[in-house]
DNA sequence: AGCGTATTTCGCCATCTGGCGAAATACGAT
DNA sequence: ATCGTATTTCGCCAGATGGCGAAATACGCT
């Protein structure tokens, strides 16, 4: 699955996308969840739960019958706080990346 | 100057910006050379330029007769190459975030 | 003040995005 | 096969975005 920079960051440059993908570097989360988190309606936040998959962001997986989605790029949480950090006022670094 | 993730994240969201933060990244550029760098006309140039302003990612301040931008949020410089990398195929991983 | 170059703003148009309800689909269970 | 729940897709509309040329602005210099 090719990573288009691009797209990944069109993908989290949207309030509940982003908030979607923090609560994801938080542990796996169904739809439901996903829904009743950012507030809107449910043919809505799985919109944005495709454009995250398409960009390589979440990946999705069936467990019973439901689907749970995870974050399947780490440095987006790692990034993503960072730049909460920065938003609090704090001091932002990123001290080492890829290997 | 109050940092928003999710504006971040949409000013990084377009082919033109991500080229310019990456380059500024590699250092000060003033705008002819980003001009020249995307392939944009210099009107659109300097619209991007003012999206990647408002929401904290550059810098700009004149020098002389012309206006030299730099990366304000080194950050962005670290996750951009980290995600050049997975673009890549490399292995992706941010290892440690703010102080 | 006036000139020239660097940069931004304006106005317009075409396209993309994001919201929702309704309808469709997928799949586990009976 | 049918049922029921979980999830996605469709169709529509309103508003945002991005492109450009033309015009406006900013500033250093003489």
């Amino acid at each position: 699955m090719a990573v288009d920079p691009v797209a990944v960051f069109r993908a989290l440059g949207h309030r509940a996308r982003l908030q979607i993908a923090e609560e994801l570097g938080r542990g796996e989360r169904c739809v439901a969840d996903l829904v009743g988190l950012v507030g809107l309606s449910w043919p809505s936040v799985s919109r944005h739960l495709s454009v995250l998959r398409a960009a390589g962001v979440v990946a999705d997986e069936r467990r019973g019958n439901q689907i749970v989605y995870s974050l399947a790029l780490p440095c987006v949480g790692t990034f993503a706080r960072c730049l909460a950090a920065a938003a609090r006022g704090q001091r932002v670094e990123l001290r080492t990346c890829c290997r």
